[in-house]
DNA sequence: AGATCTACCTGGTTGC
DNA sequence: TGCAACCAGGTAGATC
């Protein structure tokens, strides 16, 4: 499940692979993972150079240079669950293999996708302002100074976790990170943001951010799907203290971490070391 | 404003 | 072994 650090691994590990190339064909093998229509996809894309990869919220973003004279074109990737991005050693086309590029190297990209929620959207580098869910993200947790990420959350009333997953308030963080950066800040997931002191605020900024950057130093999270550009997987499962860890022994108390559905997430926590 | 539910999907796991 | 039920989770959209 690709969130923030998983993202930005994939962006770069392609980077040096796909920067520069030219896109020479595009075929794409399930209809619903592209916008506009294939048959407009496959013929905006093929031919254009992939000048930049760049990674906003949870969205990969491959920049095309122009063709022709027009003005490029941005395409958005939005791995979903189960979603990947990666360049397999021998060029073939594998069962979930929704999308295949072929570059002028001679090596092919691919966009699987087992679930069928991700998605690949072109637009026109001017036009994607107004796509709403792109101009709803929220800020970049690593961007962000602690007054700003403070302010987020001061007198709101939902849940904390509900916002840390709300794109719109603060764009890149899933169920993993929330759960861990809120273990790691000492507060419960059902917590409404307005009952939690401006300090305890203070010091989840820290979390998050360090729990986003340790995870990018890993390579990022490899639980069942993900997997980098290169196939490889991430190494910070390993480092998890709570998600996925219901009825363990918490890390740092040794009491029994629970499970509860918050915002509609299983989440997991230590009742005595979250308040 | 915010919570809750459903839809979108498939494959892995669990339980009988 | 077979098969059904259930779960994973990001986002949109509807409803209260």
């Amino acid at each position: 499940m690709p969130e923030l650090p998983e993202v930005e691994t994939i962006a770069c590990g392609l980077r040096p692979e796909v920067a520069g190339r030219i896109i020479t064909s595009a075929q794409v093998h399930w209809p619903g993972s592209v916008r506009p229509s294939p048959e407009r996809f496959t013929a905006v894309v093929t031919g254009r150079r992939i000048e930049q990869v760049r990674r906003r919220a949870k969205l990969l973003l491959l920049d095309l240079g122009p063709l022709n004279g027009d003005s490029g074109r941005i395409m958005a990737f939005h791995l979903k669950m189960t979603g990947r991005l990666y360049l397999p050693d021998e060029p073939d086309v594998h069962k979930h293999s929704r999308i295949v590029f072929t570059l002028d190297s001679g090596r092919q990209l691919h966009f699987e996708d087992v679930r069928k929620f991700g998605y690949c959207r072109l637009f026109h580098p001017d036009e994607i302002e107004h796509w709403d869910f792109w101009a709803s993200l929220g800020p970049e947790p690593l961007e962000i100074d602690e007054a700003r990420f403070v302010s987020l959350f001061e007198g709101r009333n939902a849940r904390i976790k509900s916002l840390l997953l709300n794109q719109a308030v603060i764009a890149g963080i899933g169920n993993i990170y929330a759960d861990e950066s809120l273990f790691r800040a000492g507060i419960r997931p059902e917590t409404p943001a307005s009952k939690i002191p401006r300090r305890k605020l203070a010091r989840l900024h820290g979390e998050v951010q360090a729990v986003l950057s340790e995870s990018i130093r890993e390579c990022g999270s490899s639980i069942r799907d993900y997997r980098d550009a290169r196939g490889n997987a991430g190494a910070f499962q390993n480092s998890f203290r709570v998600y996925g860890r219901g009825g363990e022994a918490c890390v740092t108390c040794g009491r029994t971490l629970e499970v509860a559905k918050v915002a509609g997430r299983t989440s997991v926590f230590c009742r005595k070391c979250q308040k």
